[in-house]
DNA sequence: GCCGTTTTCGGCCCGACTGTTTTCAGTCG
């Protein structure tokens, strides 16, 4: 009998043990070890428990001999003694302290043992009685920003927020920004600009030869609520909704290494840097220094060059082995917006009583966006007829009224190819919601799972697999399920989906929404490893929704798919070929 | 504790900011 344990509750362990070895003063390489072991584990593409169980542990980099013998121990007992030895000389209470910003393990630790928390209200309570202040290295003003710090703490709804909230947010800072004389340019950077689906933080580089003045004109930014901390170069504040927002200023002839140094990924820094490192160059955000001299960059470009690589583009820099590819110049052409020629996820207003959600445009609106969009093709993919609410007989003749009218529309379109499609449900039990008949009426569809998310790995792998295996299905829609912040991603065996798909030529769908991207990055780059096609779509319900491509583009960026991995970057001749046209 | 264009031993990114100090430790990105 073996336990579970999810990756997100192995993390935590681990922190907690690098937190632990922190506070009692164990060698800081064992607590970055630690540290990150849980990183690369928060990553890892794969749960660590199916790993565990198929011997691959080692392939988790980070992970060495010492760590998974006590994950081995956490999944065969549910425990680990050694780490239980760890934490026993500690008290318990520190760790929850450590949820709140500005207190590390020897804060945290020194706080529990002297006051005897237990947890985070007892920290309150003593920051209330003025008890912090009394202890040596603590003061009047640590003791406020506790106390200022748990309640925004307890404020906070989500510590991660969708692109499309972010995104809004950081272009009104950087209008404020730019209002200032001495503001050269002023970038977005952090996880944003490497299009992570969601971001914990606004991270924004300036370029100017005045920092003082920008650092005092971000701080009187009308959105900001609290000051977190303003130096001479740098700067973090909290807006009134909760976000984060940390400004670093750098002079324009060294712009580049800032640029790079606040992109990120950390790890892809500090890798780099040891890449550095071994070829006796210094990186920081100032520059490279070459036998103390610093080198100084404009660009990025120019930057990574120096270094002896091929430029890394933002989406990539995870520290997943692009650096080793950007050395032996084997880093992909990955595909860019400009290469899309189509959208076939589309949902229209048409009356079909759907089994889900109706689009708010009509079939004209949506092909005439599609023509701005200066795409070739366009797909309408309304959901199919409620498959509880309607007989097979009216699902089919609903089917094959609205084929007569997009046919109709076929023949009128101009310059632009359409395709009927429709977006199925796959039900429960593995069926389809449309029956084959319906499904000969169209030029293809598009299939996904909309209801029983919960259902267990195996279920839902045989739910994808009928789908994957059926002739009438091109495209498996939204693969995971996931909704951000909201629905977990359900549980599959992706290599065997993987296979079918390429076996069948089935495209999985990298699905744009925001709320959704989906297929994951990560599980892109997975799949094009199994040779798996996919197709990117922004399943609008709304003409606006349809600008969401560039969204989708980045997951794929980020998977390191190349234009020949997505199938609607291939022209109209070529890509009808996929469907019944 | 992990890891390897040299290295299975001897390294491990680099700097800013804050508070409590009186030269620095802790935290963060």
């Amino acid at each position: 009998m073996t336990k579970f344990f999810s990756n997100k509750e192995i993390a935590k362990l681990l922190r907690e043990i690098s937190a632990a070895y922190m506070a009692k003063g164990e060698s800081r390489f064992k607590v970055i070890a630690y540290d990150n072991a849980a990183t690369s584990i928060e990553h890892a593409t794969s749960e660590l428990k199916d790993l565990w169980e198929s011997n691959q542990l080692n392939t988790v980099p980070g992970l060495g001999e010492s760590i998974q013998k006590h994950l081995d121990e956490l999944f065969k007992s549910g425990r680990v003694k050694y780490f239980e030895e760890v934490k026993k000389s500690l008290p318990e209470g520190m760790f929850s302290l450590l949820e709140i910003g500005g207190l590390g393990p020897k804060s945290a630790y020194k706080l529990a043992k002297v006051l005897n928390l237990k947890n985070l209200e007892d920290l309150q309570k003593a920051a209330i009685n003025h008890r912090i202040r009394q202890i040596p290295g603590f003061g009047d003003k640590s003791e406020r920003e506790i106390a200022t710090s748990i309640a925004e703490f307890k404020e906070k709804v989500t510590n991660r927020y969708l692109l499309t909230e972010a995104f809004p947010v950081a272009e009104r800072i950087l209008n404020y920004l730019k209002r200032h004389k001495d503001c050269k340019r002023a970038e977005p950077l952090g996880s944003l600009r490497r299009m992570v689906a969601t971001v914990g933080d606004i991270d924004i580089a300036v370029a100017s030869e005045n920092p003082k003045g920008i650092i005092e004109h971000f701080k009187k930014f009308k959105e900001v609520k609290r000051i977190l901390e303003a130096g001479p170069r740098k700067s973090s504040v909290l807006l009134l909704n909760g976000m984060q927002v940390d400004l670093i200023v750098q002079k324009t002839l060294a712009f580049g290494a800032l640029l790079q140094h606040f992109t990120g990924s950390k790890n892809h820094n500090i890798h780099l840097r040891e890449y550095a490192l071994s070829k006796n160059y210094s990186v920081s955000d100032y520059g490279i220094k070459v036998k103390g001299d610093l080198m100084e960059f404009k660009t990025e470009e120019e930057f990574y060059k120096f270094l002896g690589l091929d430029f890394i583009i933002p989406e990539m820099r995870e520290d997943t082995g692009e650096i080793e590819a950007a050395i032996l110049k084997k880093l992909p052409d990955v595909i860019d917006i400009k290469d899309i020629k189509g959208d076939i996820h589309l949902h229209s207003n048409y009356q079909i009583e759907p089994s889900h959600d109706l689009g708010i445009a009509s079939f004209a609106e949506i092909i005439n966006k599609a023509r701005k969009l200066d795409y070739e093709y366009v797909g309408l993919s309304d959901h199919s007829p409620g498959f509880s609410t309607h007989s097979k007989e009216e699902i089919i003749s609903s089917i094959r009224k609205r084929k007569d009218i997009i046919e109709h529309i076929k023949s009128s379109s101009k310059n632009i190819k359409v395709l009927n499609l429709l977006e199925i449900d796959i039900l429960t039990n593995g069926k389809l919601s449309v029956p084959e008949e319906g499904l000969k009426l169209l030029d293809g569809a598009i299939a996904g799972i909309h209801s029983s998310h919960k259902h267990n790995k195996e279920m839902i792998t045989k739910r994808l697999m009928t789908a994957v295996k059926s002739p009438y299905v091109q495209v498996i829609s939204h693969p995971t399920g996931r909704l951000l912040n909201k629905r977990k991603s359900y549980e599959a065996d992706w290599p065997q989906v993987f296979k079918a798909c390429t076996k069948t030529q089935t495209m999985l769908e990298i699905n744009a929404y925001p709320n959704r991207l989906d297929l994951t990055d990560t599980l892109v780059r997975e799949a094009i490893k199994f040779g798996v096609k996919f197709i990117i779509n922004t399943d609008a319900h709304q003409l606006e929704h349809m600008d969401n491509m560039r969204f989708g583009v980045a997951v794929a960026r980020r998977g390191w798919a190349q234009k020949k991995d997505i199938a609607n970057t291939l022209p109209w001749v070529e890509f009808k070929k996929i469907f019944r046209v």
